[in-house]
DNA sequence: TTGCAGGGGTCAA
DNA sequence: TTGACCCCTGCA
């Protein structure tokens, strides 16, 4: 079987529980897995990752080298239903990337994380997951997602292990704000909480706020308690295809200043550069700054490169 | 050993 | 514009 990527074509085979994927440009999964967009992905000592998403559970390991990827637990009709789009493979990474690279701090970003591709991941899961994740850390946020979908998630058996999907709207609205606070979300809870029901009695339409445009999407979505400008912006780039959205967090604030801005500026120059800068690209090349920032340790006080 | 700052921001004053 | 905020880790 031959699916067609933009100016390229990807081969499928069927092997035993799985497929695999040749001809796949621009993959590597430790760059999509490690860039900070999903919490869910779990590396094992061969280099694989798995991880659940839309209710199941893969394991995908890329090789770089002969430009294939490998998919456990699938077939082909979950790979035209769901991997596919997930992982973005009807768009021309290359293409993107060369673009981006006129500008020579990008040029050496994405030397960094050359494989990264934005995943197309659920609103719904995007929106819980990033209200998680204000002043936050990473191992925290993904253990409160964790504990959630233990609680409200469907288990999926893999290889004699109990992973659980992301619960919907409908399975968390059976929570009590009690039972919410058991994720160890600490203050964010309550937000979770009303988000919850804002999405269950329709006052949020994560559908629609997909098909608008993006400053009336952000608009949209602030009105969810514990949605700011950065949950948000995270909101629309990882889960409704917004590109020219461009998160502003700690890391990019930084690396934005270091490299581009040399000096200390308000939040909202960040996103006037951003939108000037890379316009509707601002989303990639934000993630491959993040990846680069944190790689190197850049603008941190640990860093070398203060 | 205990204590305290601070973290993928947001909210309220 | 500035602190407080849950929970937890790292570092004195």
């Amino acid at each position: 079987m031959v699916k067609h990527m933009e100016g390229n074509h990807i081969k499928i085979q069927s092997v035993e529980n799985g497929l695999i994927l040749e001809n796949v440009h621009d993959f590597n999964a430790k760059h999509i897995f490690e860039c900070g967009q999903c919490f869910r992905w779990k590396r094992s000592a061969d280099g694989s990752y798995t991880g659940v998403a839309y209710g199941k559970v893969i394991n995908v390991k890329s090789d770089e080298e002969n430009n294939s990827v490998r998919l456990l637990n699938t077939n082909i009709e979950e790979f035209n239903q769901i991997w596919f789009e997930y992982f973005d493979l009807g768009r021309d990474y290359g293409k993107i990337k060369k673009k981006l690279s006129e500008d020579s701090v990008l040029n050496t970003a994405i030397k960094y994380g050359e494989g990264i591709r934005i995943l197309k991941q659920d609103p719904w899961e995007m929106l819980i997951s990033y209200i998680m994740s204000a002043n936050n850390r990473i191992p925290m946020i993904a253990r409160s997602i964790s504990l959630l979908s233990e609680m409200y998630g469907q288990p999926i058996n893999y290889k004699g292990e109990t992973f659980y999907a992301f619960p919907t709207a409908e399975e968390l609205s059976k929570a009590q704000l009690c039972d919410i606070e058991k994720c160890k979300a600490g203050f964010r809870c309550k937000y979770i909480f009303k988000a919850i029901e804002m999405v269950q009695d329709g006052t949020i339409d994560l559908d629609y706020i997909k098909t608008i445009d993006i400053e009336s999407a952000r608009q949209e979505l602030m009105k969810i308690p514990g949605v700011g400008i950065k949950v948000a912006d995270c909101i629309m780039l990882f889960s409704m295809q917004k590109y020219g959205s461009y998160p502003v967090d700690v890391w990019i604030k930084r690396v934005t200043e270091h490299f581009y801005l040399h000096e200390d500026v308000p939040m909202k120059a960040i996103h006037v550069f951003a939108k000037d800068k890379f316009g509707d690209m601002a989303g990639f090349a934000q993630e491959y700054l993040f990846y680069y920032a944190r790689e190197m340790k850049i603008g941190s006080s640990k860093g070398e490169n203060k």
